[in-house]
RNA sequence: GCGGAAAUAGCUCAGUUGGUAGAGCACGACCUUGCCAAGGUCGGGGUCGCGGGUUCGAGUCCCGUUUUCCGCUCCA
């Protein structure tokens, strides 16, 4: 474990040397759990996107892609079950590290007051016997009533704070009624915090409630909403996709593990509508399908494994996490869900609208089910970073860092070298860099020897180095350097884009 | 969020009982060599995470705070 943690250690440090991941706003310190990405991040990020998207829309005729945006109507996050889970205030205790929900506190404190009040009663019941009158004993015994005031005074504050979301109020009402940990009989609380995971944020320029939003937890709800318009305007038939790529926003209570677990990150996902009744045939297609696309980038089989959820979320009927080997054990790193017609549904009903599909076959009307495939982009790309990181001892003795990053991903495809900076190598360099930048990213470099700038691009991931020298000036042929292997060839000029093209092939 | 640890140059780190901030690598310019890193010369870069306090004087001691890491907790 002390190995793992120290390679994750060695994989951040050089994500943030050579320009694949920073901390977010660094010069003030960094904000905990946001990273930007860096020249050859974006690079990567944006390769990762690319090779998704054409296996999920461009492969597939009836897949299509949306992009839609981060704030939607707030009424989605009702159907979708998003406000209702999420909006209860918590407090610990210090001592017992125990969690409660505060108002719970607040409420099993209300009851235990009700229950001396049954008691004074039971009490007066024996005491009177048969003309105990009970209604008037609890309207008009001192104790009693005193009890009552004291519930409803306490009610009228639990609810006034919860109803204006007062998070300090209701910390002072569990200390003004000197509530304790039931585990560990002490009074020393955190704050209370609200562990809502969605960011609230206003639009327009009132300031009542009425006007905050949401930035989306989770892309899905935009496909969703646009189902119908998707559907209609593409003329799609059951079964068919739609793919989206965005970001989305969790107030996570704890977000940690480099850009594993973010407050902001990237969703690739695609919601695939079918017909009620074949929706686990689907998940299995798309399990396996997806699992194809993994194993595709040359990663070994062995870092990836499935996990089948036991216990499913509301809306599931099958779920499934691709999980993958990262520095920190098995992880998921994508989701197979099948949704059921819950968001349909739950759509059509808060809306009025009809989320239905005319079957022809059937000649009638359905609310498809719904299949996702959902995987984190931040996540893939970590995934891919920390398999390519690599520490290689060479015959000669000295060492390495190379990246291995699949050729096809890489965020430089091809280094422009000219062996020495004089006799016409950099311009015959230069102009094979401008032959080849329009279609693969290139990088020119004539700066120290040979076998340093070799290094240097191996410590990014560029798959093969092009050298310009003296021979290159008689007979137009260069040398090739793979990566990997570190051998080289000597091939025409002409040569070169196909043979990159052949290795960077999706 | 709780508890513990850490923070000095882009990276890895040194900095003695408190007394003028350093090294290696990296980076830039020039010269030289030229096929697997570390040739030469010169140079740039740090208000020692931030804010207070103690002191004649704080990278060093004290308090607070931020960020990161570890453990717990949480993760429709």
């Amino acid at each position: 474990m002390a190995n793992n943690e120290d390679f994750f250690r060695k994989v951040i440090s050089h994500a943030k040397e050579y320009g694949f991941v920073f901390p977010s706003s660094e010069i003030y310190d960094g904000l905990s759990a946001v990273y930007d990405y860096g020249q050859y991040g974006v690079e990567l990020k944006n390769n990762i996107k690319d090779y998704w998207w054409k296996a999920m829309v461009q492969h597939h005729e009836n897949i299509v892609g949306v992009d839609s945006a981060i704030f939607m109507h707030p009424t989605v996050w009702k159907a979708s079950g998003h406000v209702d889970a999420f909006n209860d205030p918590m407090i610990d205790n210090k001592d017992s590290k125990k969690r409660y929900r505060a108002d719970v506190l607040v409420e099993d404190h209300i009851a235990r007051i009700e229950a001396k009040i049954e008691k004074e009663v039971n009490k007066a019941a024996k005491r009177f016997g048969e003309s105990f009158d009970e209604e008037q004993f609890v309207t008009t015994n001192p104790r009693v009533v005193g009890y009552k005031e004291k519930i409803e005074d306490i009610k009228k504050r639990l609810y006034a704070a919860m109803d204006s979301d007062d998070l300090p109020g209701i910390k002072a009402l569990i200390e003004d009624l000197e509530i304790a940990c039931p585990v560990s009989g002490s009074r020393n609380w955190t704050d209370v915090r609200q562990f809502n995971l969605m960011f609230a944020t206003r639009i327009g320029s009132l300031s009542d409630g009425s006007n905050e939003i949401y930035l989306r937890p989770e892309t899905a709800q935009g496909i969703f909403v646009n189902f119908l318009n998707v559907m209609k305007s593409g003329r799609m038939k059951i079964p068919f996709g739609i793919a989206q790529i965005g970001k989305a926003f969790r107030n996570e209570i704890v977000a940690r593990q480099f850009i594993f677990r973010m407050r902001e990150f990237e969703q690739m996902e695609m919601q695939f509508f079918v017909k009620p009744g074949e929706e686990m045939k689907w998940f299995k297609y798309w399990k396996e399908e997806r699992m194809k696309w993994h194993l595709s980038l040359g990663i070994p089989k062995e870092k990836y494994r499935l996990h089948d959820h036991e216990k499913l979320a509301h809306y599931a009927n099958a779920a499934t996490d691709i999980e993958f080997e990262f520095p920190i054990g098995f992880k998921e790193l994508e989701g197979v869900h099948s949704r059921t017609d819950f968001d349909l549904g739950a759509h059509q009903e808060f809306s009025g609208k009809k989320m239905q599909y005319f079957d022809p076959e059937l000649n009638q009307n359905y609310v498809p089910y719904v299949v996702e495939t959902s995987i984190g982009l931040d996540r893939t790309f970590l995934a891919v970073l920390s398999y390519a990181y690599t520490e290689e001892k060479l015959e000669d003795g000295s060492e390495r860092i190379v990246m291995r990053i699949p050729p096809v991903l890489a965020p430089i495809k091809a280094a422009i070298l000219p062996l020495v900076k004089k006799d016409g190598m950099p311009e015959k360099a230069r102009e094979i860099m401008d032959s080849l930048k329009m279609e693969f990213m290139c990088q020119y470099d004539e700066k120290d020897a040979i076998g340093r700038r070799y290094r240097r691009q191996d410590a990014i991931g560029t798959p093969y180095c092009i050298t310009v020298d003296h021979q290159t000036l008689e007979d137009n042929t260069v040398t090739i350097r793979e990566r990997d292997s570190m051998k080289q060839d000597r091939i025409s000029i002409e040569e070169i884009p196909s043979i990159i093209r052949e290795r960077i092939r999706s």
